[in-house]
DNA sequence: ATCGATATCGGGAACGATAACGGGAACGTT
DNA sequence: AACGTTCCCGTTATCGTTCCCGATATCGAT
């Protein structure tokens, strides 16, 4: 089959096949008024002509898209762009294409242009795939009122009425801690991510909690602040050790900073397990073939992207057949806990 | 400023400032035969209704969409999505939009839907950001001949008559190579990526010819294949060494499995650099925290994101203006070499 | 007073498709 | 024979813009 970039327009079709241009239209829409010769006839002639409909003439007189504006950030790290990866998965399962904006950095205020680009261009929904940093969520939220196209956000606080898909954090620092108690800890520090990170807080409280439940002090020497990167990680690790010398376990808000701490630890000469636990949050892929493997919360960041979707759809879709209008809700996903050798005191 | 999703259109504004659309039309284009008064007031109307063209209707009546297509790949590896970030930040500085795919696999042949879609959606032009693996190149370049639009492919084996960027694979294993020769190693081993991909059979093929350059052997022993994957990586060096006891230095195709060879190391008690000298390819931001630090081919992914952007719109607008017609072209950039511990014998 | 040039604006068609409606042919029903 | 159905297909209007052309007004020059 040839394909010439949809040269070949409807008109074109319906004069060859000496048909009007509706009767063509009725073809291409499996319609039934239509008789089987004329139908066979128009679909030899679009076979011929290589035809397509052009979806954005489409778009214009039906009034949907079939298309989701998908804003992200931080492409240039593995999380978000394994939720962009399962937003293409499922978008492409359901027929919708995406049109894809990326924030020059996480907090970036320039949301305006940004929606006016995707409205203007009549997407039928957008996903807001960028995490809660600073007050980004607010200036989103206050353009979305009154809106009239859903708007599912990812990785932020869930709140009353409106859609929100994150990753339960404080259930996945409660995971991590539990493990770590169990495993006979008891000096257990913290790596943060940046606070004004909505996702960082969350894990950083429950590492907090958790201390507390077990009738345990969290001090403020016990933990220091990281930025994600290793490198933010090797400083942490030092200034932790300075600030909190008996400790003996480590939570660390994500892998890269974990691996750092690993790294610090070898050069000690301080054994892992046995000197000192070490447990990481994301379970990116090297985490495995660290050393020691290290112990993780996993979460499934494609899976995010795809539920994302799939409320999108369901959301954009339900404002069509009126009857049963679906409501905005907020969906928390459970991250597990990989057990590695980094954390296995008691028979690693 | 309000948005209402672009619901306001033309007619109303004209119809709310007392003038025809086609003078509102004039206004939005900044076009000369508007009176002052008559501009001032129009452009107040459509602040006050947070009015905004529809991009869709003039893509559809000027026959440009100022709209890319992108089909990438294995999103979940970090080079495809940097490449991606790459895309989208030139994109956005040029005033154009994306519109996402991504194949299911690297060598998936879903080509002729996909094409389908963009090409429906009238695209200005198409960015191929997928690796050469097997034979996907000719399943696109089939469809390609005859097309009026211009695509630009990434990562693959530059051809006559048509524009692809990509990293210049060979030099880096040719900077890899001349670096582990000049600290000394003489037994360099090489485990590569699957040969299916065109990135890695010019990453051994450096390997080989520098090894035969120098006056040495190159033996069917002295590499293994894998397959990008950490545990592809641990697999492939204990066959490695099995096979090829003497060596004393090996490049890797690329960090994640260099990562898994230092694991390797470690477990067996060899000491990297003195024992064996390890060199990766990528420069993933972990390689630096690796233990000892990773000796690696850095290929800057993100420019090469920005490069087939400005490529494609050179292409695209040079069809414009007709007078100097753009031809194809393929560029090659060169990648780095980022020495650290993990390759320096002599005064590591 | 007439003409031409310039500035300013609007009407109609078009881009590529669909929705709503209407009309003719063939058929059966009364 | 008159009527209503059903099947099939075409006409017209529309989506939100822009382009081509023409219309009017103004003003200085003849």
């Amino acid at each position: 089959m040839q394909l010439k970039s949809g040269r070949a327009t409807i008109k074109e079709v319906a004069s060859a096949a000496g048909v009007s241009t509706q009767t063509v239209s009725r073809v291409i829409n499996d319609r039934p008024d239509v008789s089987p010769e004329t139908r066979k006839r128009v679909q030899k002639i679009i076979e011929q002509l290589g035809y397509q409909p052009s979806a954005l003439a489409r778009s214009l007189i039906r009034q949907r898209s079939y298309t989701l504006g998908v804003v992200t950030a931080g492409l240039k790290y593995i999380g978000p762009s394994r939720t962009l990866s399962g937003i293409t998965g499922a978008a492409e399962e359901k027929g919708y294409s995406l049109l894809l904006k990326e924030l020059p950095h996480f907090d970036a205020n320039t949301v305006v242009p940004i929606f006016q680009t995707l409205f203007s261009r009549h997407v039928d929904g957008v996903i807001w795939a960028v995490p809660e940093v600073g007050e980004n969520r607010n200036w989103v939220h206050d353009l979305s009122v009154d809106l009239d196209i859903p708007i599912v956000y990812l990785a932020m606080k869930p709140l009353e009425k409106i859609s929100v898909v994150s990753i339960n954090n404080y259930l996945g620092g409660q995971l991590a801690m539990t493990h770590l108690f169990e495993q006979g800890y008891r000096h257990i520090g913290h790596i943060s991510g940046p606070l004004d990170w909505w996702e960082a807080r969350e894990r950083m409280t429950a590492w907090k909690d958790s201390l507390v439940d077990a009738g345990l002090e969290a001090k403020d020497e016990h933990w220091v602040e990281g930025n994600w990167s290793p490198s933010s990680g090797s400083q942490a690790i030092e200034r932790l050790f300075n600030q909190y010398p008996e400790m003996d376990a480590i939570f660390v808000a994500n892998d890269q900073m974990a691996l750092s701490v690993m790294q610090y630890a070898c050069r000690k000469r301080l054994h892992i397990p046995r000197d000192l636990g070490v447990v990481g949050f994301d379970d990116i892929p090297e985490s495995a073939f660290f050393w020691p493997p290290l112990t993780t919360v996993h979460q499934d960041q494609y899976n995010i992207g795809e539920v994302a979707v799939e409320e999108t759809i369901k959301l954009i879709e339900s404002g069509w057949h009126e009857h049963e209008p679906v409501q905005p809700k907020s969906i928390m996903l459970s991250p597990t806990l990989v057990v590695r050798q980094s954390s296995l005191k008691k028979k690693g």
